[in-house]
DNA sequence: GAAGGGGCCGTGAACGTTCACGACGCGAGC
DNA sequence: GCTCGCGTCGTGAACGTTCACGGCCCCTTC
């Protein structure tokens, strides 16, 4: 056999032309086959399948793309799925989408480090839901950008759409249940530099009469939880009730407790903010600040799909959804 | 204005021709301002790049697809995001897939009720990764399948490549380090029609001539778990040690000896199987067979790669792998 | 003043697929 | 025998983008 690329193995995939030579057929006669159109008889059509098998004809998306109505696809951007807050909403969407025809890709956000991620990602995707800290970059090339709808975006502005995650009733509702039960000496733990949800605690409880302090936590996961909670304990003894930043830190929270003889709910009682799933995993099972993740979800999509088909323009009315929190009251309070 | 469809506001997205005519400019051009290439005047380049915004113009991916090498796509199906099994992979597979520029559509297995959204999966992607209990459907059109690896297929087979998970020697170690800690009479809890597991530790217990009792449970989450464990303390009051079917299941195990007021480790130890990261969320920790999830995923995407590349043909040595689960003694024990 | 060169821009072709339409052969019907 | 119709198959065009190439203009240079 002769060297270099002979007619045996070419190297590029075969297409639909080599599936016609193959077969001795035209063009057309091979999509009759392989979409199983009528018009064709049935012994070319197997003449025609077979030659495709032989070559390992599959038919590009892109040139299908072209043609018929595209399959859209949806891009989901999350920080890190391997925090469970994250994993409840991607199902979520996923459900929802594949039910409205909708494939999904998902991305962690890689994009901090380079914006290679980013470009291939905007650039293969109809539309995004950004459910992360950090804001969508702009388009690097001067274009339009594509539908976006950011969940939870803080106090960050997002031009096109929004949904809000309101914690304000909730976090009264939650006060107001700690206080029934006796809570008179809070704790809240918060970010080193402070933040919203913080400082909502900590107002809810100035408007019963109690002040509430605040413990800064380095970092909002389990150790992070962990190791507050046994400064606070050392710092001030006679706390009565420890307010996590979110479910994990929370999860933390309980541990260190345990870890130091406390009775939970007995003598401290603990609150979470996520109300996520694995909340029923842990033992007592956490009071929690939850969130009808399905509903965010939903309208997540409703809105990112309006905008994408121009049922809803970016500046219009019902761009900016608002979806409360709810008090999960568990085993911890 | 005239009714019907005029030039104001056409349906159609906007192709590159549309921006070329509104620019007064040609399509190449249009390429080049959008692409940021050089050989275009600054003054041009800006008012393609606002004809472009004004238009809401996006070049479409299909037609680029077509002319440039093209960004791949890998199709990863899980059976359920929520279960905390399957995130711990699937982002470790979007690390690796992002590194390797591959985007990843993922999919729950919606498969089972109709087919379209499989259809509309396998059309869409290079190549899929399957981490799923059921096979992936054959192709309906008689085409040739697309690259699949299968990860712990079971005993299924699978013709392309597949990734067995094999619990064998850490079966062993797990029922050995449970022995030496004086476990005399285990219960394993096992499906109501069998398993391989629940078998395999009956059989490391017979090697060391301690017999295990199997305890069915109906379900393998939470509920099941807990309902389980309180059965066996009823039925088995002596029971020193309880394995569970994985480490959801686990933490129904716990819950129930906590409520039941039983010391964990000390009259009764706990495994579980899977070693999921979120087991160090509960207290105690979980001993449990965990596996090197990151592994798991570089090997599926190694292989499936590599027969996209077609460096690796479908019968070949190395299309099979196969990873051990390692024992990782937590505080259960 | 003519040749040369650089900056800027446009034209045909190609990618792989499907749609609309036309062509061919064969049997039935008048 | 001629036409009609049906079953089967092929040909041009189009989808939206980029690549290779060629053309124009103006400025520089001898």
């Amino acid at each position: 056999m002769p060297p270099g690329p002979g007619p045996g193995t070419p190297p590029r995939p075969a297409t639909i032309k080599d599936v016609a030579a193959a077969a001795g057929v035209s063009r057309q006669t091979v999509t009759r086959a392989v979409n199983a159109m009528p018009g064709i008889n049935d012994a070319t059509r197997e003449r025609v399948l077979a030659a495709a098998r032989e070559l390992g004809y599959r038919p590009s998306r892109f040139g299908r793309g072209l043609v018929v109505p595209p399959t859209r696809t949806l891009g989901l951007l999350v920080e890190d799925l391997t925090n469970p807050y994250y994993p409840e909403l991607a199902s979520a969407v996923l459900r929802l989408a594949a039910q409205a025809g909708w494939n999904v890709v998902l991305a962690e956000r890689a994009w901090a480090a380079d914006a290679a991620p980013a470009e291939r990602f905007g650039a293969e995707v109809d539309a995004v839901v950004n459910f992360t800290a950090r804001p969508v970059p702009g388009r690097s090339d001067g274009l339009a950008e594509l539908p976006l709808v950011e969940i939870d975006p803080e106090n960050r502005e997002s031009a096109q759409g929004r949904v809000d995650l309101d914690m304000s009733a909730a976090v009264v509702a939650a006060v107001a249940h700690l206080h029934e039960r006796g809570v008179r000496r809070p704790v809240v733990l918060d970010l080193p530099h402070g933040s919203t949800r913080a400082a909502a605690f900590v107002a809810a409880f100035a408007d019963r009469g109690t002040s509430a302090r605040r413990a800064p936590t380095a970092t909002t996961d389990l150790a992070g939880g962990l190791a507050t909670a046994e400064r606070v304990l050392r710092e001030v003894p006679d706390v009565d009730a420890l307010v996590a930043f979110n479910d994990v830190t929370g999860f933390g929270v309980l541990r260190a407790l345990r870890l130091a003889g406390v009775d939970v709910p007995g003598r401290v009682r603990v609150l979470g903010i996520d109300g996520l799933a694995i909340g029923s995993f842990v033992t007592p099972r956490l009071t929690t600040l939850a969130l009808d993740v399905p509903l965010v979800a939903r309208t997540a999509l409703e809105v990112v799909l309006a905008l994408h088909a121009g049922t809803l323009a970016p500046g219009e009315p019902g761009t900016h959804r608002r979806i409360p929190y709810r008090l999960d009251v568990g085993e911890s309070t």
